[in-house]
DNA sequence: GCAACTCGATACAAGAATGTATCGGATTGA
DNA sequence: TCAATCCGATACATTCTTGTATCGAGTTGC
């Protein structure tokens, strides 16, 4: 094993070619990027784009349940990790400050990806699954803050957390057209903004 | 006059373009849509599409021309038309009733224009400043009925304006994924929600 | 009613993109 | 070390897409 690798192991060139596609798409949207371009990217030639997919559809779902799999799982780990929604807080505030976006990916190559599996009517359902997990995790936050801080109140959980993850898509949108009346921590602003109207502000 | 028109003027050939290529876009996405397959949508050849435009894109942009200024215009007389939050909200829940988008158009379309926008550097100015219009009249509205409900409050339009329409547009994206969990009325139900949370219900 | 014009259809050329078959160097296992 | 295998490159056939040039039926102006 000390021998000098000369050519990449196959998942070295998956991974290569995951990371040049998303570039691509990036740049050029999902639907106008050729295989080739991403195989260029990458530093491939077609062939071994076809010696790993058999076609762009299937690189995409790959891609997906690459990347959604990782970066949601990395958003529950948060979520999980962090009990109470001071926590959370607190852990998106320091993403924030890492310039990186909560679902680690770049919110144009998201929405893309987001557009694609609403075409794709058989991996819809599968997307559904997670964001309904998601959701339901930020409203198991909400319910376990609302009872710690002992107010019986009107609040519904699972409905704030559509709310949250609403407002966390349409800033990351609006941010894509005018990020100069959007800014990145807007997202932030309104769910403390939303802590404090609902009563669920720690101080 | 009377006589039978047996070639379609050249706007009705333009909109049924238009219409196509909505059609076209919201299937295929704008990327992966060929003019081949515009012309035919919409019954005629690449001749009757070059002969109008001379490229996809600037059929894009006259649509984007023709759908925004349109709708949002059509939004923001609604907006316009009822100065307090009351009758915004009742225009809205009946737009809701008529099963129309507020903004007129396919939810998915919207999506692949925004991300048409969000990759074209030199349209990007021209949209946000009417996403900025329509955010300034929502902050209006907002404003207008603060003042009238006569409670000196922290509340701030503009950034309330900001956060409805997100709102709006981050339940739309949603509910293109999982439409089960995502009523239509979400959006109309969260500011319902906020306007009681502010303070600025009527009841 | 005739001449000029308009606009969509058609034909064609060139290029882009896809997918397959095959090759050969590198790697692996015995 | 040798045979089998792997995997990316290359070449090729096919289809898709674009853009242009030209035609002709229908319309408009005079």
């Amino acid at each position: 094993m000390s021998r000098v690798r000369t050519r990449p192991t196959r998942d070295d060139t998956r991974d290569r070619l995951f990371e040049a596609a998303a570039r691509v798409f990036e740049a050029d949207g999902i639907g106008s990027a050729s295989i080739e371009a991403i195989a260029a990217a990458a530093g491939f030639t077609r062939g071994a784009f076809y010696s790993n997919f058999t076609s762009k559809d299937e690189l995409i779902i790959a891609m997906l349940e690459d990347h959604v799999e990782q970066s949601i799982r990395r958003n529950m780990d948060i979520l999980a990790r962090h009990g109470n929604l001071d926590d959370f807080i607190a852990a998106l505030k320091a993403m924030d400050r890492g310039k990186q976006d909560p679902l680690g990916r770049s919110p144009l190559l998201h929405m893309e990806m987001i557009l694609f599996v609403a075409r794709a009517e058989k991996r819809r359902p599968e997307l559904a699954k997670r964001l309904r997990a998601r959701r339901k995790l930020v409203a198991d936050i909400v319910e376990a803050t609302l009872k710690s801080s002992a107010r019986g109140d009107t609040l519904d959980p699972p409905w704030m957390a559509s709310v949250v993850l609403a407002l966390e898509d349409g800033f990351r949108l609006h941010r894509l057209i005018d990020p100069e009346t959007t800014p990145a921590d807007s997202f932030l602003r309104a769910i403390t903004d939303l802590r404090r109207r609902t009563g669920l502000a720690s101080e």
